[in-house]
DNA sequence: GAGGTCGCTAAGCGCTCGCTCACCCTTGCC
DNA sequence: GGCAAGGGTGAGCGAGCGCTTAGCGACCTC
């Protein structure tokens, strides 16, 4: 269940648990396409082409283009829900469980970018039904975030006075490096991490930011 | 030239630069459906449909739909470097400039949320030498805002180990308002933009961050 | 080796897309 | 009034879209 494999590049690949082996190819190519053109501009003979099967095959395994995103997105806020929880219910303290969920969280976004990209950016593009899920999802992870922090105010380490807004920022902070991301650029996704720690730690008033590094 | 109008919800119109009047409406009409269903899934009939006119009058005035979206784009970058610029070369001590820039930068981005979404996540549907032109833009903004910074490293009221990180990070920030703000929410740009003030001066570690409400 | 099933393909249907073209109505100038 | 110019329209072209269907070959079961 929770055995993603990892790649030498570090980009996690839990689409494992795709299983007919064709429809995780499919699922895969759909990726890299969203993540390059956007949902709209991709045509369901681009992705087949990309999986190498022809245009037909893709309705064997999945019953539109839309339950392709669909997929994708829900499995990806999983894999993020996963990674926050992890990290918040952790056994340090309030600081160590924020920097923690922050590095490992913008090390996802960084590191499978065009993943994070289909799954935070393409929302809009799900019907109602399968939008109203996702958004659940968010909730959740929303909540995880505010709960570190409501921790940290309440143990007396942070310095936050508006709880709700500053969440709210530190999830969209971290969210955005999925947008600008270059991989081919001057850092690795475990410098943007670290960096992202420090600078939240810095936004809540932990007593002692930038003393981790 | 810089006498934007302005309505009473604060959203600023700089589209009185667009002449034929019909033009402007029917790049009113283009921004508010690429924001609303973004660039690929916008048809020219809707963006002529929302202007009142038929969808051959698009092409008396732009060659192209593609040419709507860079021109939406190059106007909108300008606006966006105008208002950095204004706060960077104020008067003030980097403190206060750094607090001007981004909470002037982030009201902008959400009250102007339609506009400022087709700004910042439209980019990729622009062809090379379009998106060429807006980059340039881009590094322009980068660079106001990292000067601030410098600044306020110079003069010794902020503590930043990682100058550049931090301006992406700032700037990161501010942007990714125009994803999530939402009108009928509980928060208005300003109060947005005054958090947001107050929680980049804790970034870089300046020295009376919270001391301004 | 006959028959059923499964994964897949070639061909193409119906539709909508961005965009064009022939034509019209209003306006201003002589 | 004649008439050129320019903003606008209705109809529609060629292309490409998401998706369907008839059929094919490889494989399992008996």
């Amino acid at each position: 269940m929770s055995t993603a494999e990892e790649t030498a590049g570090g980009e996690v690949q839990p689409w494992a648990e795709v299983t007919p082996d064709a429809a995780r190819r499919l699922l895969l190519a759909a990726v890299e396409a969203f993540a390059e053109r956007g949902y709209h501009a991709t045509t369901t003979r681009d992705i087949a082409g990309r999986a190498g099967m022809s245009p037909a095959a893709l309705y064997i395994h999945y019953k539109t283009k839309e339950e392709l995103l669909h997929r994708i997105s829900r499995i990806g806020h999983e894999k993020a829900l996963d990674i926050l929880r992890t990290a918040a219910r952790g056994e340090g303290s309030p600081t160590e469980r924020l920097a923690d969920a922050v590095s490992s969280f913008v090390r996802w976004h960084a590191g499978g970018r065009t993943t994070a990209r289909v799954v935070q950016y393409e929302l809009d593009s799900l019907g109602p039904e399968a939008r109203a899920e996702i958004v659940g999802l968010r909730k959740q992870v929303n909540a995880e975030v505010r709960g570190i922090i409501e921790d940290g105010v309440r143990t007396g380490e942070f310095d936050v006075p508006d709880v709700h807004g500053t969440t709210l920022a530190v999830l969209s902070l971290c969210i955005d490096v999925a947008r600008w991301f270059n991989v081919n650029g001057p850092r690795t996704p475990e410098e943007i991490g670290d960096l992202y720690a420090d600078l939240v730690l810095r936004m809540v008033g932990a007593k002692d930011a930038g003393s981790r590094s």
